[in-house]
DNA sequence: AGCCAGGCTAAAT
DNA sequence: ATTTAGCATGGC
């Protein structure tokens, strides 16, 4: 599944620190939004430093940056075989044939004229499900926060280029297994501690197979996600979507609740029932794609409309 | 000060 | 079968 070139060559590693130089590629590709894609609540993994941004994928320290040409990485050791990169940034998909199939409506135009460029990922289950498991009524800041503090605390720290903040991977599912619900609650996570620890216990036990899920039905994997506690509808899309790229899975969160409701709806409420059965029959063949611009769109104007009043203010 | 955040669980209608 | 309180924590 995971086809990262592990260890063609070990050279030997008698290298001095002055001969270690970030490892470059420029991945080709166009109507590519990296900051709106790194920034829009798929992944909490990721530092904005100048026009840059720094992130850990594995055991890899990366550094991304947007060009002309396409989406500029650099890491701090060789690398063989980018394709790990291209798989987690989806830079093969064609947005534009995403972007033809979206609804042809007005809300749906508009979110596209906003957000285009906007990407879904293809991130690790184990960290996308850990992470979302964290993210229950949470802002995305803090849940950025509370995963950067697990990494520091529980992850390894990754080979970083001279100069660099030191970078720390994703505990794996094991590792969260042994950690005491105090350990994990001093990062702030409050109720989500057990939930976090019994995944982690869950995944590491082979009790819930994560790789054994790319070949099961939408339905069927997500049934085997809910059976976690604290893993219900939403987080189960979520992980359905961004690590195992269902197009099918819909998460519906606060956010797309209220666009599908305003947008949708005429502002008025509606059943459980009545939203999934007009999401699957409405949004296409790319549904999650389509959630994703409607999440980032009513976001972003939301921000945007929240910060202008507080200038007036006494 | 009160409300809300990429929700879910368990209890009460 | 649906609706509602409780849950930790922090920012505005």
């Amino acid at each position: 599944m995971s086809s990262t070139a592990c260890n063609s060559l070990h050279v030997e590693t008698c290298v001095s620190a002055s001969e270690v130089q970030p490892r470059e590629i420029i991945l080709a590709v166009r109507d590519y939004d990296l900051s709106a894609t790194l920034q829009s609540g798929q992944s909490f993994r990721w530092q904005k430093r100048g026009e840059e941004w720094e992130g850990v994928l594995g055991a890899r320290w990366v550094r991304l940056t947007a060009t002309p040409d396409g989406i500029k990485a650099a890491t701090a050791e060789d690398v063989a075989d980018w394709a790990w990169l291209a798989r987690y940034l989806q830079t093969e998909v064609d947005l534009n044939e995403v972007l033809a199939r979206f609804p042809n409506d007005e809300p749906m135009r508009r979110a596209v004229t906003c957000c285009r460029g906007l990407r879904l990922l293809r991130q690790d289950p184990w960290e996308c499900l850990a992470s979302f498991i964290l993210s229950s009524t949470k802002r995305i800041a803090q849940i950025q926060q509370i995963v950067t503090c697990v990494c520091q605390r529980f992850g390894q720290a990754v080979a970083v280029p001279p100069g660099t903040a030191q970078a720390y991977s994703f505990p794996g599912p094991e590792v969260v297994a042994g950690l005491s619900e105090a350990e994990l609650r001093d990062c702030k996570m409050g109720f989500r501690a057990p939930y976090l620890r019994a995944a982690g216990a869950a995944v590491a036990a082979g009790r819930l197979d994560l790789a054994r899920l790319c070949d099961q039905g939408t339905h069927q994997a997500r049934f085997a996600l809910s059976q976690l506690r604290g893993v219900g509808p939403k987080i189960a899309d979520c992980v359905l979507l961004f690590a195992y790229g269902r197009q099918d899975a819909f998460p519906v969160d606060t956010w797309v609740m209220r666009a599908l409701r305003d947008l949708y709806f005429g502002k008025q409420r509606v059943t459980k029932a009545r939203l999934e059965s007009f999401v699957r029959a409405y949004f296409g063949p790319y549904a999650g794609y389509a959630q994703q611009y409607l999440f980032h769109y009513v976001r972003t104007r939301s921000a945007a409309s929240r910060v202008a009043p507080s200038e007036f203010r006494p």
